[in-house]
DNA sequence: CGCTGTCTTGAAGCGTTTCAACACAAGTGG
DNA sequence: CCACTTGTGTTGAAACGCTTCAAGACAGCG
């Protein structure tokens, strides 16, 4: 592990700043240190598609370090963010030389799958209202029934595949329906988890 | 590769047979060498969503071998299917043994990810008429203006998160705009490939 | 305090699903 | 080889869920 911290770069990122856009050419890895990262796509006719939210921790830009040479994705600051960056070649090095990385890697990625299928099964076959009431669950702290939303309606509706009108409106049901209790605006409490899941 | 060779063994699939079952132990990685195997799902709700269809030289069972232990898919032969396995056991040791087998596993999880992101991104984005004649471009061969949808109707809407009879009514517009032909059930024919591509 | 972007609410419109009925093809047994 | 069955595909009409557009409310921030 000495031999990889020297090769370890910061950076940081203001609100909004791009970290890096489709099309780039790869070859750094992004780990979040403070903030957070918004991961989205450009459909084929141009729509933005939020795929994920990284928290500190959480990693990015691996893809495409072993397949072709570009990005193709975008990722943003969406607040003030520092990331730990190694360079591709750097990397590939430890991989040789620490192969239990490669598994862990591996082991990465196979929840990203796992997380990926999750959301194009649930794009496919849950209307707004289960996909929003899920989204809602597993956003719950254990232990806990407040739920923050950390992102905008809009990057929300975005990753949910729907508008933010939509999403007010299914809010509105829930609360009426005495499932949620809305105290602000991205502040959520669950009041009926069980009937909510149900949905 | 000598070591490999005697631990790979194989197996057999009639039509319609499971091969493996979202909640089954984990311990097998299979690679098809004929027929074809349809992946999919079953959402929150019940409903099943078709993830992918593997051909020969295309492997499944392997994101369990690094994550919890149980698969989470479902994978059933839609033919006669024969596939070589190896276990779980016999794979981590030669991933240790040979470091750059793991390095090609990297490169087919990104591509994966890719895949599963990109059809997300699909679902989320697009309406059916795009994704209909996105997939229809995407599975014509190279230097090839035929298609031989290999599965069901239902296995396709499904796939494109629609039903068969929207994919029929769809079909039917692209007809009558002159954009493919019809030639059987399942035997497509592309006349303007620029044109689908921009619906 | 006023500006800008985000969020909400309402009404209209549209695309897709759903349901039901029918056509068709493939496979089975007499 | 034909009748029967079963699964798959098509077509039509009705219903529904969500999006879209427009306008107003609200909050954050200079």
């Amino acid at each position: 592990m000495e031999k990889i911290m020297p090769r370890i770069k910061e950076a940081k990122f203001k609100k909004n700043e791009i970290i890096y856009s489709a099309g780039d050419k790869s070859d750094t890895l992004y780990v979040v240190r403070r903030g957070r990262v918004k991961i989205y796509r450009l459909s084929a006719t141009g729509k933005e598609q939020v795929i994920a939210f990284l928290n500190p921790g959480e990693f990015t830009g691996e893809l495409a370090l072993f397949r072709g040479g570009t990005y193709e994705r975008f990722a943003e600051a969406t607040m003030e963010t520092e990331c730990c960056t190694i360079s591709r070649e750097d990397l590939q090095e430890f991989l040789v030389e620490y192969p239990t990385i490669a598994l862990k890697l591996l082991e990465e990625f196979s929840n990203r799958i796992e997380t990926s299928e999750k959301q194009q099964t649930r794009y496919a076959t849950e209307k707004v209202d289960t996909r929003i009431a899920m989204f809602i669950l597993e956003s719950l702290e254990t232990d806990s029934t407040m739920v923050e939303l950390p992102m905008t309606k809009k990057d929300l509706a975005s990753y949910l595949a729907t508008t933010p009108e939509t999403i007010s409106r299914k809010l509105n049901e829930f609360e009426e329906a005495g499932l949620i209790k809305r105290h602000s605006n991205k502040k959520i409490e669950v009041l009926d988890a069980d009937e909510l899941f149900f949905i």
